[in-house]
DNA sequence: GTCTATAACGGGATAGAC
DNA sequence: GTCTATCCCGTTATAGAC
């Protein structure tokens, strides 16, 4: 368990993200940074300028693991449908909510261009790179030629991000999968395959 | 502009539901809430228990409210998919985000359930009442036969709440419209009418 | 009902020793 | 690089006068 690469400023980065997550920015002390990676007080504020400096590195961290996962789906083999699918099936802890999506809850992130700009920069590229796939699909042959591939694309983000909402306002991630499963029945009806042609 | 039945009580239950919208729960304080209803110290603490009865209190208020606004469109004239649209396309202070959606995201209201009971309730009941409409559009023969009603309601609530996310990570309410114009044009797809067959 | 005083506590950061 | 001490301020309340 021990890992000598993992340095003190590392540990912090991540005692950040996690405490971003669980309770927001506003809710996020520089001492329970400390303590939960176990730098003192001093270690943080010589690696780090302060607490927006430590959330700054901590949320760009998060963006980048969230477009990682998420091109792990969108790059993967099969059709367009097949891999929106597999992004949206993802097994995700869903009660958690989002890493990024969670922040923009949060008024001074919105408020710091620093702070948001991370999220603003990956919805719009997951928004993208979703367009991507079902523009390739349709010209494919895959999905239907009027398809709005950036409409749909803004959408499929939506549901899960609002799918997070739904789920922890009741405190049970199924209507979580019952915001997927309707959105995939919807896209369903885009297939110019047999089976998938109306609901 | 003075109204002597607005009452201190009601004044300070006015204050909070604004701070909870704007700041959150954590991010909202008595002092601020004081402040801003011009109510002093003494007098919410003689009127509300503290911080989280008088918080109970304001989201209960919101969330009745939230249902007015909503079943105006939902109750209305015409059919399924018109009532709907109206609902999707009500003007809403996209940037500011919803009242309760919002709330979800505070790990202080998921954690005490007379504060999280609202948005649950409120969420529960805003997705059945979508479910209603769309069933009776599928009754009527206006919607496919083959539409999965609950799961179509829970993935509109979701692109709502989405959309808000999106519109506040990018400063910008562009997002929003862009999820709501995707899953109308896939919506469009369930109706049986001429112009609405395909996309 | 409303006011002011007071208190215990935590947040966010600086200073300087080691 | 890390540690402890210290500081000022805001939060969330309680107490008691008016």
């Amino acid at each position: 368990m021990y890992d000598p690469w993992v340095t003190t400023a590392e540990k912090l980065i991540e005692a950040a993200q996690d405490l971003l997550w669980e309770r927001g920015y506003v809710g996020t002390s520089p001492k329970a940074i400390q303590r939960r990676s176990g730098a003192g007080q001093g270690s943080m504020y010589h690696h780090f300028d302060g607490k927006p400096d430590l959330a700054r590195t901590a949320i760009r961290r998060s963006a980048e693991q969230m477009r990682a996962t998420a091109e792990a789906d969108l790059g993967g083999e099969g059709g367009a449908l097949e891999r929106v699918r597999a992004y949206l099936l993802r097994e995700r802890s869903v009660l958690r909510g989002c890493r990024l999506g969670g922040l923009a809850q949060d008024p001074d992130i919105v408020a710091d261009p620093e702070l948001r700009r991370p999220l603003e920069e990956t919805f719009d590229w997951l928004r993208g790179r979703l367009a991507e796939v079902l523009e390739e699909g349709r010209a494919s042959g895959e999905l239907a030629p009027a398809l709005d591939a950036r409409g749909t694309a803004a959408a499929i983000v939506a549901v899960v991000q609002g799918g997070y909402v739904l789920a922890r306002s009741a405190a049970d991630p199924a209507p979580f999968g019952q915001a997927v499963e309707g959105l995939l029945a919807l896209l369903r009806t885009l297939s110019t395959a047999p089976g998938g042609a109306r609901p």
